[in-house]
DNA sequence: CTGAAAGCGCTTACAG
DNA sequence: CTGAAAGCGCTTACAG
């Protein structure tokens, strides 16, 4: 089966040159047009049974692999969805691209995945570049682009999804939760905990839009309510739990005043809370720490961790389907989702 | 700039249809023939200085997006290039995929990211669906494919990079190290220290090929230097640190004679020492844990984890380097690259 | 430096 | 159920 003849294999050896096996070459060997071998492959049930049985033995003889450049370009349909993120650094975007990854392929669609590193300029050209491929439609992360991002999505004519943040504008359809609301939440469980001062804690938070929602969110309830205040600390470079280990120990040398820190995500939150460990200083009696996405280490450490869970697979599925639906000529009710979030209380707060 | 004519705005709208803005359009908009737009485009310095401008304009007025799939068809140049791992949930796949991104978008090239779930089914009919789009190369994860995955690679005629793990037998090229004798380096290592029953847990172990070849390695040692045993815990569901945790109880509980554990990857091990902090289990003082990859997070744990640490972004960038050398023509000296491991003893055992 | 012709490997309509 | 013709949007030679 898998066995080409030496002439096939020879012929398949020049491939991505010129000189694959190509559907003509099966129509020959079956001795039918090639059409006819197309139809054998797109639509089985409408060629009889004997000239589908001699196709595919002719198919399964000369190894034949569709070209699916030519078949994409012919017939307008490619078959592939662009998937842009700003990183796979963090585990909250694979896990969103996981949902996307499982739903679009159970109805043919392959993923072409691309990285911006939170860098908006890379985003537009990754953009310009990926609709290159006549894409039937498109995902992006977060709800902020350049202008001419957003032009060349609007004018690309396909159904786009951003998803990850919930807001009031998108380009076109959008899944996510509001950042906003949930800094406001965490700050809300904060001051009813009686903290009073309180520290927000991320990475490049101009860069990273999400997080910097989150703050406003809860600097805006903390202004709110009165008599607490907050302070940002935005650390220019490193990643996850480092970030979380040094930021503690600035913290508490330099801001001993602070009571509570809230992290952009539970991964500085944790290499905070296994730096109070080592340190043997006391969470949450010394200082509070609160975390955001509700990965499953959050739970496991000691104290558990306060965090805010985000429904990151059902983004990923959902935003999938809503973009499907309407690759499919449907058109859904609504465009717009809120997938909310849950904050989950535990020992750290 | 990015501003379309109203006529322009309605052509792209039908783009993925048919109706898109063409290399054609371009030309005629710019009174020239088709080639000279393509020329201007991938060849300006051949393009006279006048032609040039006036192309570019009516490139950004009709907003025109080259259809690279009728490039490649034409071409026989791709531009894509397949990566295939078997799971994108395990950070360490994201670290080495990172490499790779880094290493060919510099080039030019875009990834296309499949993903198996540690299937060898659903890597043979990705393996056919990529090669589909006529790529210049591939990269696959690992050196274990059914047979007529590996027939299908080689009879692709591109060149193959098989990442991970080193071995002697490869499609085409191969990157990677030796887990037979990182799990060897780990047995020696819990050896010395005076271990005499050692757990080797995993997660279907028999699935994750990389991970049985760990522990023959730790197995193979321990009959070796004598004296010793070993038993494997192999978990059938769960993830990461959720399974550490499980298994340390497991294992003080119905085996408590076991005086060290060696897991199968970071997570797990984290997850068995933040279990033990929470029971007060004394580690390395009633059980050694040691784990495998070299995580951040293995740093910061109380107690520091001893473990192995695997150098995933250079197995991305130099399997990556590998490939494009190929892709250009050039032909390597050496086509299987030991990247090496090295063991990182620290407080947990 | 610029262009007319042919072709990449498929599929869409249109016939029979 | 099967096929001959035309075309998808580009690029590769080959001319001038």
């Amino acid at each position: 089966m898998d066995k080409p003849s030496p002439t096939a294999r020879a012929r398949a050896a020049k491939r991505a040159g010129r000189g694959a096996v190509t559907l003509s070459d099966v129509a020959a060997a079956a001795e039918v047009a090639p059409i006819t071998v197309s139809r054998a492959i797109n639509r089985p049930e409408s060629v009889s049974d004997a000239l589908r049985a001699r196709i595919r033995a002719a198919i399964d003889t000369l190894g034949y692999v569709p070209n699916r450049m030519a078949g994409a370009l012919a017939s307008a349909k490619t078959g592939v969805i662009p998937v842009i993120v700003p990183s796979l650094s963090n585990v909250v975007f694979v896990e969103v691209i996981e949902g996307i990854q499982e739903t679009i392929e159970t109805r043919g669609y392959q993923m072409l995945l691309g990285s911006t590193d939170y860098d908006l300029d890379r985003e537009a050209a990754l953009v310009a570049t990926l609709l290159g491929w006549a894409p039937p439609g498109m995902l992006i992360a977060g709800l902020r682009h350049l202008p001419r991002t957003a032009t060349l999505l609007r004018n690309a004519g396909v159904p786009v999804v951003e998803f990850m943040e919930h807001g009031a504008r998108c380009i076109d359809m959008n899944v996510g939760l509001s950042h906003y609301r949930a800094g406001a939440a965490m700050a809300e469980h904060l001051l009813t905990r009686g903290y009073r001062r309180i520290g927000f804690v991320g990475v490049r938070v101009r860069d990273d839009y999400r997080a910097c929602q989150r703050y406003e969110g809860m600097h805006r309830r903390i202004l709110e309510v009165g008599g607490a205040e907050d302070v940002l600390f935005d650390y220019s470079g490193g990643v996850g739990q480092d970030i979380g280990w040094r930021a503690l120990g600035d913290v508490l040398a330099m801001r001993p005043v602070i009571d509570a820190l809230f992290f952009a995500n539970d991964e500085m939150a944790v290499g905070a809370i296994l730096r109070a460990q080592r340190d043997g200083i006391a969470v949450p009696g010394r200082i509070a720490i609160a975390g955001f996405n509700g990965l499953p280490m959050s739970a496991l450490v000691t104290p558990a961790l306060t965090t805010i869970i985000s429904p990151r697979k059902l983004i990923g599925r959902r935003a999938a389907e809503l973009l499907l639906a309407r690759i499919a000529g449907e058109r859904p009710g609504r465009r717009r989702f809120d997938v909310g979030f849950r904050l989950e209380v535990r020992e750290s707060t």
